[in-house]
DNA sequence: TTAAATATATCGGTTATCCAATAGTAGAGG
DNA sequence: CCTCTACTATTGGATAACCGATATATTTAA
């Protein structure tokens, strides 16, 4: 990518949705993002994300040493839902294509 | 949306995408993004991404009348198709938990 | 008990991604 | 002609989405 179309954005749609499989800390979820993306994202891009996902209230997070660990809210999973339904409904036929 | 999960992102994939599929003018690509996800995209928002897309060079633009008709460069074939292959490496497994 | 390693976090900056408002342009019908 | 309508386009602005550099805390290892 980067050289041909950017596919910036649903970075925090892919945090949601990882934190939807359970909690997770920072790093293992900047490691799977790794995994899907190809590229590790910065911590100045993991952290900021996950701190406004915090203040809107999707995502708590649990100091547990040196490591902490962050889970969704009620509210965050609600959104995990509606977040997934709509992502269905618009790029159903572009992976439909691809099967 | 948009009081869950912003989703903002991924307008020019969906553009090029849809161009795969043949040429088309500017209002026809914002019905098509309209059925999709939800709401229209204003004109704000559709001509300037299909500038960005012609000055990259994925792009051509033709004027037909009232209408102009865009349609996908050799390069914005190549992009797109890597475009996909990202996309869908990316995004597999949301998409299968939803089927 | 230091030193290295790991994890978290912030700061400043760049670019993308949208929208609302506005305006130009061309065909259609009176 | 002239107006109505649909399409195209620009401008200005808000916000999201990143990155690189830097700083801090905690654990581990030497």
């Amino acid at each position: 990518m980067g050289e041909t179309c950017d596919m910036r954005g649903l970075l925090s749609f892919l945090i949601l949705w990882l934190l939807s499989k359970g909690s997770r800390s920072g790093q293992e979820i900047a490691r799977e993002l790794e995994r899907r993306k190809g590229i590790k994202p910065s911590p100045g891009t993991i952290y900021p994300a996950l701190k406004m996902l915090k203040s809107r209230g999707f995502v708590t997070s649990k100091k547990d040493g040196k490591e902490v660990r962050y889970a969704l809210t009620p509210r965050g999973k609600k959104a995990v839902n509606s977040a997934c339904s709509f992502f269905v409904r618009a790029f159903a036929d572009v992976f439909e294509e691809r099967k």
